[in-house]
RNA sequence: GGCAUUGUGGCCGAGUGGCUAGGCAGAGCUCUGCAAAAGCUUGUACAGCGGUUCGAAUCCGCUCGAUGCCUCCA
């Protein structure tokens, strides 16, 4: 019944640097925490594709069998901006700017934050928690790591002691740092920092008499520390020990590297079994950042409204795209990348479309069986999805290949062909079908039937001038005929 | 400067010590009333320089480039 029985699963661990054979802590339960989006503005779409990632992952994970406790967070209080004027919170910085209250700033942004995610059809996580909701929880894991001697109140802040930790642990082993390093490589500020040591982080920040969101706590009235949030609600919701940390590769350090520290000072035992991270997305060969211009919102290329973009493009193109790259790897965005994932999904689901016609024969002259398990093969091999989509065109050749009468397959292998496809298509890679028709347009196939009717009729009577003028207008209203061996079928643009 | 990831054909992107990735674009053929679609055929790719090896794009070293981070603090 649970196929992850059947389907022994490589993940690359961050942490190992390799990848292992994944087991989870308890059988056939998964628990997995990523960091979510700090609802300061509109989601980026770098981080569009890190959270992609893991949708995928997660659908993958739920498609083995496991059951599958999915825990995002939204981070809605401190996030310090890390260039900025005083290190201002992130969001009171964009409430007094926009003058509303910084719970404003946090629900506009967090509503269009799960627009675009619907857009691009993620499944909701189990568990969407939010920092500001587990304040007491972040004041009581302080006061553990104070207990322990790891932590220490200096004016009404908190910090995390680095050196004092790394005696007996090992602070930077996730991004394979080492506290002397980065000790020597630490600029000589002022020294009016009230920390011990420039490698100590916040744990909880006394809140200046302007500062707006601030919460009472033993040591004063403060916020706690962004490392903290993820910390306390992973181990809240997940427990001491869970299966899968996951986030980008930009916040493996500090922040993944202090979720360690404070979880190991606090429990005393490592809090991940697997730490995995999605790379970078860039533009035309460059780092997408606001300032250089080189950005763009995921509206925009819903609406094309984007001077790199020729045109508009669905999002479920977009996913088709992101998912043709390894989520390891860096992906280049581009308006030519993007038309070429267009026409390949086009193609995909045209022969999804096509299935349901094919003959079925006595024999199949097509191994169904082994092109399904090299599909997971793939999927196994630390969720290759570009590879699975190569199976995927392979399956789109046999169905073309059938439909031209030049293979034969039979009854259970069709059903077994579609019933694969379907899986991996939409419940894995999370890919919706352009021609499954809305209720709006329900009756569209019937009346481009009529006209394919009447277009062969006069092809017969070869009154081309006709035929040609029904296929030319359709196609100037987006709808595409296509001749077969079998007849003529239709696709929508 | 340090740490990490990385550099594949016109474009996007997998992968392995010797055996086809895949998509898009291009070329030829088949089919077609003509197209489109589809099928078939077609590409002296693996940043550069050394080294290990019978053999490396795949392992090691160096060089160059790209991306992320270098801590809540000016």
């Amino acid at each position: 019944m649970h196929l992850y029985k059947s389907q022994p699963l490589k993940v690359y661990n961050s942490l190992k640097g390799k990848k292992e054979i994944f087991e989870s802590i308890s059988e056939g339960y998964v628990g997995m925490y990523v960091c979510g989006p700090t609802v300061y503005s509109n989601v980026h779409l770098g981080n569009c594709r890190t959270f992609m990632s893991f949708d995928m992952i997660f659908r993958y994970l739920k498609h083995l069998g496991y059951k599958v406790r999915y825990v995002r967070n939204i981070t809605d209080a401190g996030h310090l901006e890390n260039d900025a004027d005083e290190g201002e919170d992130k969001i009171a910085k964009k409430a007094r700017l926009e003058r509303i209250e910084p719970m404003e700033v946090v629900q506009r942004y967090t509503v269009d934050f799960h627009t675009i995610l619907q857009k691009f059809n993620f499944l909701p996580p189990s568990i969407e928690p939010t920092a500001t909701g587990h304040i007491i929880e972040q004041i009581e894991i302080i006061k553990d790591i104070i207990e322990k001697g790891f932590a220490y109140e200096i004016n009404g802040s908190v910090y995390f002691d680095v050196p004092k930790f790394n005696e007996s642990h090992n602070y930077g082993k996730l991004s394979g740092r080492k506290l002397e390093d980065m000790i020597s490589n630490t600029r000589e500020l002022a020294s009016q920092d009230e920390k011990k040591s420039p490698q100590d982080f916040a744990l909880w920040k006394k809140a200046e008499t302007q500062h707006i969101m601030r919460w009472p706590s033993p040591w004063g009235d403060g916020f706690p520390g962004w490392h903290l949030e993820c910390t306390a609600m992973s181990t809240k919701y997940l427990g001491e020990t869970f299966d899968i940390h996951g986030g980008g590769m930009d916040l493996k350090f500090p922040h993944h590297e202090c979720e360690i520290a404070q979880a190991e000072a606090s429990n005393g035992v490592s809090p991940v079994k697997y730490w995995m991270h999605a790379n970078m997305l860039t533009m035309n060969g460059k780092k997408m950042a606001k300032s250089t211009g080189n950005n763009i919102l995921p509206e925009e290329i819903f609406t094309g409204n984007n001077d790199i973009l020729s045109k508009a493009f669905t999002p479920t193109v977009v996913r088709f795209f992101m998912m043709q790259a390894h989520y390891t790897s860096i992906l280049d965005l581009s308006n030519d990348a993007l038309l070429a994932s267009e026409k390949g999904y086009s193609k995909l689901m045209d022969a999804i479309g096509a299935i349901d016609a094919i003959n079925t024969s006595d024999s199949s002259s097509i191994d169904v069986v082994s092109w399904r398990q090299k599909c997971y093969d793939a999927m196994n091999d630390d969720f290759n999805s570009p590879t699975l989509i190569a199976h995927l065109f392979e399956a789109v050749k046999h169905i073309n290949t059938l439909k031209e009468h030049k293979a034969t397959i039979t009854e259970s292998d069709k059903n077994l062909l579609k019933a694969t496809l379907n899986a991996f298509i939409f419940d894995v890679l999370g890919l919706e079908n352009k021609n499954v028709s809305s209720a709006d347009n329900d009756k569209l196939p019937d009346v481009v039937s009529l006209l394919i009717q009447l277009r062969k009729e006069a092809r017969d009577n070869k009154d081309f001038a006709t035929s040609d003028k029904i296929r030319d207008q359709l196609a100037a209203l987006g709808i595409q005929l296509k001749d077969g061996k079998d007849g003529t079928t239709f696709s929508v643009s």
